[in-house]
DNA sequence: ACAGGCAAAACTTTATACAATCCGCGCCTG
DNA sequence: CAGGCGCGGATTGTATAAAGTTTTGCCTGT
């Protein structure tokens, strides 16, 4: 949906309406609903009432209403008619699907970062190395996964295509419900490392580099998943309050 | 009236996110309008007033409006602040990603319609088949250009990949609109037989001549295509009514 | 005491009313 | 006569109220 193209028949005095930023107050609410689950601060299955979020955000339910429709359509938030919206909880079959998109379209995206690389870039993607390294070491969690996501938006944006960048976006915010619900404890913080050399690899143009890291890297995160059988999340509550 | 047929395999325990079927009034809207673009009924451009299409559905504005805002997700209906909902006007740099995207996607997608292959699904694809060879018989260039579209759609349903589905609906709905804005006049009607073809190597689970296919079928797709300079088409206007 | 059903409350869904914004047209001015 | 200014009509953005549905708590009958 965020696709800025400019159109060329009105291109008069508005740069741009519907930027991702816009300061609208229905992207206020959207885009602080999303950071809260990029954050893991919200879990899956919570409900998200209307008035609730309204009251937050000092909104009407009108408004509030048409940001989680707009996030329902992304797949982080699941809508129930007559009950109410809700943090998504993807099954482990949703899990697979995501990680195999994206190891099908990251890939590319690093190989058309590649050609857009320059200095500006470079500088950009090393100060976010930077941040992120920054966050580890002061052991904040939270903003170590929204970072970890945020790296791959980045390069994304980089590629400068917007298509594959609008389906990124989503495919990252549903990787940080599947983390937080699927992830072994016993892991360590996952790959500031993988992502230096990630970002290594664009700056010395190394396609072949740049995407098989990007590759690994992504099959590391999923490794570190442990996806249960999809029938046990029904089950789970018998089985939890069972003999 | 819109396809909508059951679906061989899962109908039971997937009551998931936006189902495409449901029956609520605000998917008779998006789907009616949808079908509309698809079949080059509705010209890019064209202002899709709410208070005109809640009179032709006999539904309140705040109907049209959720409808409007879903479509305009999916990035074949542009929102412009106080000014209205417009059908999207794709330029060729879009079409450029669609395109991509989709050779990048596709090939990827019937792979797993090998996998998925069956009896049931042969008989359905060859009924699509028989569907698109009628129409074009009859000379129906609307219904023609439609099942175009859904061949690729029920191939996708096919392979069971939700998330690949989801995407592919919207570049398929895109690609109708960059069609219709720079298909070149002479061209002939495009690939039934290309069609056939794939389903051909679906059928004898030959993967990479199913892939081949599918991706030099896209390909000759795009070849049609004049993609004419982005600033050009502000100049046009002084071009054709100049000396 | 327990099961079943009835009723009220809370919530979402839909519709309508109000406010803000923009475009076009006419008028006025230089 | 050209160009800017302001008002009126129309359309969208927002809020609020009415309607429908599900949940839940209570009450009664056995």
């Amino acid at each position: 949906m965020p696709i800025e193209s400019s159109h060329p028949m009105a291109a008069k005095s508005r740069p741009k309406s519907d930027a991702p930023g816009a300061s609208d107050r229905v992207s206020r609410i959207r885009e602080g609903v999303t950071a809260a689950i990029l954050e893991h601060r919200l879990l899956p299955g919570t409900k998200l009432g209307e008035d609730e979020i309204g009251e937050i955000y000092g909104s009407s339910r009108t408004l509030v209403r048409t940001a989680l429709q707009q996030l329902a359509h992304e797949g982080i938030v699941h809508i129930e008619k007559n009950r109410g919206a809700f943090i998504a909880r993807p099954t482990p079959a949703d899990a697979r699907e995501v990680f195999e998109a994206r190891r099908l379209i990251e890939p590319t995206i690093v190989d058309h970062a590649v050609d857009a690389v320059s200095p500006a870039w470079i500088n950009r993607l090393q100060r976010h190395l930077a941040e992120e390294r920054e966050a580890e070491s002061r052991g904040d969690a939270r903003a170590s996964v929204r970072l970890s996501g945020d790296f791959h938006r980045l390069v994304a944006e980089m590629s400068g295509h917007s298509i594959y960048l609008g389906f990124l976006k989503e495919l990252i915010a549903r990787s940080s419900l599947i983390i937080l619900l699927y992830r072994r404890h016993d892991t360590p913080a996952c790959g500031t490392d993988h992502h230096a050399g990630i970002v290594a690899a664009i700056r010395k143009r190394d396609r072949a580099a740049a995407r098989a890291q990007m590759l690994s890297h992504l099959n590391e995160i999923e490794a570190e998943l442990f996806l249960k059988d999809p029938a046990a999340d029904e089950l789970r509550l018998a089985d939890v309050l069972g003999p």
